[in-house]
DNA sequence: CGGATTTTGCTCATTTTTGTTCATTTTTAG
DNA sequence: CTAAAAATGAACAAAAATGAGCAAAATCCG
């Protein structure tokens, strides 16, 4: 038997809510402790399973946090500056939109205790939201998977009936010939009404997002605040970059 | 018997709502009082239980709501029946909604592999679905923090755009005097619209919400189909319940 | 075919869970 | 109020589950 197909049979076993015996599924399969153990410890691995102790297994109950974070760990240290910056700008009594960016969501913590609504179409960001126990609004729309968040037609209509004090948004890129710049057109899309319906608007952009060009242009380079960590020397003509120390 | 199941079963016991002697459950279960002990008080630190002193063990008294991994917990075993069974009637190609339900919740791994969007404004149904990959739209709104759930006007215009083939709607009880009836107007107003726009609707309502009556009418005992895993002869004359087994 | 790599099942040390025993506290009955 | 009974909490030993190491078996590759 084919490791990964076994794996596969173990996930249909479980496929139903319940918890299982891993006693139980080590007789379906016909394998030893060891070989459905080390399948199990895998398949924890990739979050798709939880192993209970005392010998008991049960589908994983969420995952969406794995994509984030795997973002948030690429330059952390700089990305949490930023994050504490832009969460120092907000104040009590303010409107906040906040895109899916894994900058905006290392803020979150920084804004708990704050008398602040929060808007975000991310789903990780509103579950931080609501541990934190901080007044949100979810802008719903379609599910894209890849980055749990909620996009298209219904997101933009939703976005256009709401006004924001401040928006915080990140990008992929920043460059001086081309602006800002993101990969995807559907997250464009949402920013920059995003932009249109805030009276004050951030850019998060930590600088290993110098020098990128995607697909989309979001904005000119010079049309927002942008708060980054280092500011390159050919940057230096340009007033609107916050550094944050 | 695995730990998890054990603790599961325990809370199916308490779920009447009366005090229980800690030796009848013991009995039940058939295990030493350490153990059981060792139980309820990992039940009580998660604020599930309430232990009394004299041997007595109750539901926790709910300062607020009881949130879902809890409410799942009770009578577990029946609400995957009336899940599974819900989520046979699920066809490829279907539009459904699900409002923020512990049964509802449970269909969800019944849905994983079937051609079908869901739409739901339960947080913790979003998370679960994103992570068995099923095609899903949140509609979004207002966070209630008790139930991780989008709520409000926004919630309700939203709602008021989608039509559905199929609606799974949870109550809080139904009885033959009251109907279905729920403990929050801001619920009620979503699972009436959700009713209006589906073409099919169905209730999920396990045996012992019978009896039980709450602030807020949401529909007439008779009026649509009711997944139910218990049908007390005093319900004979109904032909609308549907016994899943 | 032969060698290298992966997979598997076994063994054993470690950790967790469980049931028993016993001292202490709380409740009940007279 | 006192004494017996019950419940509680802590300590301990047995049983079960877990994790790591290792050698045999299976698979892969040239």
């Amino acid at each position: 038997m084919i490791p990964a197909v076994r794996q596969e049979k173990i996930m249909e076993i479980l496929s139903s809510n319940e918890i299982i015996s891993t006693e139980s599924i080590m007789k379906d399969l016909g394998v030893s402790v060891s070989t459905l153990r080390r399948d199990l410890m895998k398949l924890e691995g990739e979050k798709k399973i939880t192993l209970l102790h005392g010998g008991g297994v049960r589908l994983a109950q969420r995952t969406t946090e794995l994509n984030i974070s795997t973002k948030m760990d690429l330059n952390r240290d700089a990305k949490d500056l930023i994050a504490k910056k832009a969460a120092s700008l907000v104040e009590d009594g303010d409107v906040i939109f906040m895109d899916p960016s894994s900058t905006t969501y290392l803020m979150i913590p920084y804004l708990a205790g704050k008398q602040v609504t929060v808007l975000t179409n991310g789903i990780s960001h509103i579950n931080q939201l609501i541990s934190l126990e901080i007044n949100c609004i979810m802008i719903g729309g379609s599910i894209k998977l890849t980055t749990n968040s909620c996009v298209g037609p219904l997101t933009e209509s939703i976005m256009d009936t709401f006004y924001f004090n401040k928006c915080f948004l990140g990008a992929s890129g920043f460059s001086i010939q081309s602006g800002i710049t993101n990969h995807d057109i559907n997250e464009k899309a949402i920013k920059v009404l995003a932009l249109k319906n805030s009276t004050q608007s951030y850019f998060l952009l930590d600088h290993t997002k110098y020098g990128i060009v995607t697909m989309v242009k979001v904005a000119n380079l010079e049309e927002y605040p942008i708060l980054t960590d280092k500011i390159p020397s050919s940057l230096s003509g340009y007033s609107n970059f916050v550094l944050c120390t």
